[in-house]
DNA sequence: CCCGGAATAC
DNA sequence: GTATTCCGGG
């Protein structure tokens, strides 16, 4: 069997190194309003690419660090792709640095050139179960991964104050736990780090929930296009590496939609994924401070998360979230390696965009792997062939083929590959009115009330607050909405936390939890 | 080298 | 909104 339902997309070390990478960290329009390459997807694209890792590469030893051992080379290249042909090292890492505001990116003090992308704790702290070694053969393409045994030692973990104190304060009262947010909301816009967890994982799951609205059959609101053809994004140096990385997600999108055996307990069922758990959740178990739930569901349970995190699209600051947003997002994927358990099917290249058929330079002529027999038979949606999907496509096609000896054959532009393209097909039913949010756990019997009551008014509380608006100079107002932001997502957590509590614990409790959530959300 | 503010471009 | 450009400062 293949690596095997639920453990399926946790690990895949096994396929020559293989390790997960978020593919979503490859999605273009991560950032929606920016039809422009950005430079954090420019960097994983080097990253990506076995031909630049003597200009760029990942570095052993430090999930998601990697050195620029050739600034000027990467500058150019940067240069090149966005056609600024007086960029430079200092340039591009001004870039950089405004990434670690929006905390997509790290600096690693000491280290010259080397930064840090943040995912690592977004992924890892999903992966505590991963069987994989580090210094195992990893590709390029692939960014060292801790061993399970590092155990999520994360440097910028342990550090400064703590997730699990503001965010995750157990039994904290609603005034405690306000003096964290305010704590945070003290805090200078570029805080020391620690918080991305929680945040971004929280993210993760929120869009999940969105898409998880999408895929059972929602869609129908939507207008845009996108959010039914599922793209195949294929990386011409990866797609055909079975081993590679990158062909991960095979997941496939929707995490309701997913055959992945994860545990009957803590399944994809709306408790827990409808109101999305607290990303503190994770780091709270890991640290084992707070709960101790059976290694084995826990295990599932994470298993589960990984699921936002495969389609998480990172978009740090601006994806959107809420109960009731839809989420159109267009997914590209790079290869399904379970494909029979995909509920997708697959549809012929659109060739009739613009920029499909002029497969004009060499570049992409990447063949397009056979999903289609891969792919089951599944019900599918019909869908309205309208634009495939909104690929840009550079300006700087006038380069045509680059005088780089690495890059004449290979890919600069990834996102000029091969599309494949997909369409999810309409879940059989809204799990969120069908799901069961039964889940095993019944263990517990700390009822957890106080928390869930803490967490509403919390909630209430931090809404009021972001209710009043403020005369502030339109950049400290900016600040200030950057905080708010992140109390929001503190109290959300909070809240969060205590319906996922709930939810393990007893079902009926966490059919309570998410009438509370929905309340609080609505 | 690295850091961010400020202005500016897109 | 992101990135570029410039830059004073550690």
């Amino acid at each position: 069997m293949k690596t095997g339902g639920g453990g399926g997309m946790v690990e895949k070390a096994k396929g020559g190194g293989g390790y997960h990478f978020p593919e979503w960290a490859y999605k273009p329009e991560s950032s929606p309003g920016s039809r422009q390459i950005q430079l954090w997807h420019f960097i994983l694209e080097l990253l990506q690419n076995e031909d630049f890792r003597h200009v760029i590469a990942w570095q052993q030893g430090e999930y998601g660090e990697f050195v620029i051992k050739d600034p000027d080379e990467v500058a150019r290249l940067w240069g090149r792709r966005k056609c600024k042909p007086q960029m430079n090292y200092d340039k591009l890492s001004r870039a950089l640095r405004y990434y670690y505001n929006k905390r997509i990116l790290h600096k690693t003090k000491g280290k010259r050139f080397t930064y840090k992308f943040n995912f690592n704790k977004l992924v890892m702290p999903n992966y505590p179960f991963i069987n994989i070694r580090p210094k195992g053969a990893v590709p390029q393409s692939a960014p060292p991964v801790p061993t399970a045994s590092s155990h999520f030692s994360f440097s910028s973990l342990d550090s400064p104050n703590d997730d699990a104190r503001g965010r995750f304060s157990g039994g904290s009262t609603a005034q405690s736990s306000r003096e964290s947010l305010n704590e945070v909301g003290e805090r200078k816009p570029n805080p020391p780090d620690p918080d991305d967890i929680s945040t971004d994982w929280r993210r993760g799951i929120d869009l999940m929930s969105s898409r998880n609205a999408v895929g059972s059959g929602i869609h129908g609101l939507q207008k845009h296009k996108s959010e039914i053809m599922l793209p195949v994004f294929s990386m011409p140096g990866m797609f055909p590496d079975p081993h590679s990385p990158f062909s991960v997600s095979p997941l496939a999108g929707r995490g309701g939609m997913l055959n992945v055996p994860i545990s009957p307990a803590l399944s994809l069922t709306p408790s827990i994924f409808s109101y999305s758990p607290s990303p503190g959740l994770s780091p709270a178990f890991q640290s084992g401070s707070c709960f101790n739930f059976n290694p084995e569901e826990m295990k599932h349970y994470l298993q589960s998360q990984a699921c936002s995190v495969f389609n998480y699209h990172l978009s740090p600051r601006t994806i959107p979230r809420g109960p009731g947003f839809m989420f159109p997002l267009p997914q590209r994927h790079f290869h399904l390696e379970e494909p029979q358990s995909y509920p997708i099917k697959l549809q012929p290249p659109p060739m009739g965009r613009k920029n499909r058929e002029h497969s004009q330079s060499s570049e992409e002529n990447n063949p397009v792997p056979q999903l289609a027999p891969l792919i089951p038979p599944l019900k599918v949606e019909p869908v309205s062939d309208d634009e495939p999907l909104s690929d840009e496509e550079f300006g700087s096609s006038g380069l045509s083929s680059d005088e780089e000896p690495e890059m004449s054959v290979k890919k600069e532009d990834p996102e000029k590959e091969g599309h494949m393209f997909v369409k999810p097909a309409a879940p059989p039913r809204s799990p969120f009115l069908h799901g069961s949010p039964r889940v095993g756990y019944s263990g517990a019997e700390q009822p957890l009330e106080v928390t869930e009551k803490a967490a509403r008014d919390l909630s209430t509380e931090v809404f009021t607050v972001e209710k009043k608006e403020d005369s502030l100079p339109p950049k400290l107002r900016l600040k200030r909405l950057w905080n708010e932001d992140r109390q929001y997502e503190a109290m959300e957590e909070c809240r969060k936390v205590s319906c996922i509590i709930s939810a393990i614990r007893t079902p009926v409790l966490s059919t309570e939890s998410q009438a509370l959530a929905a309340a609080a959300d609505s």
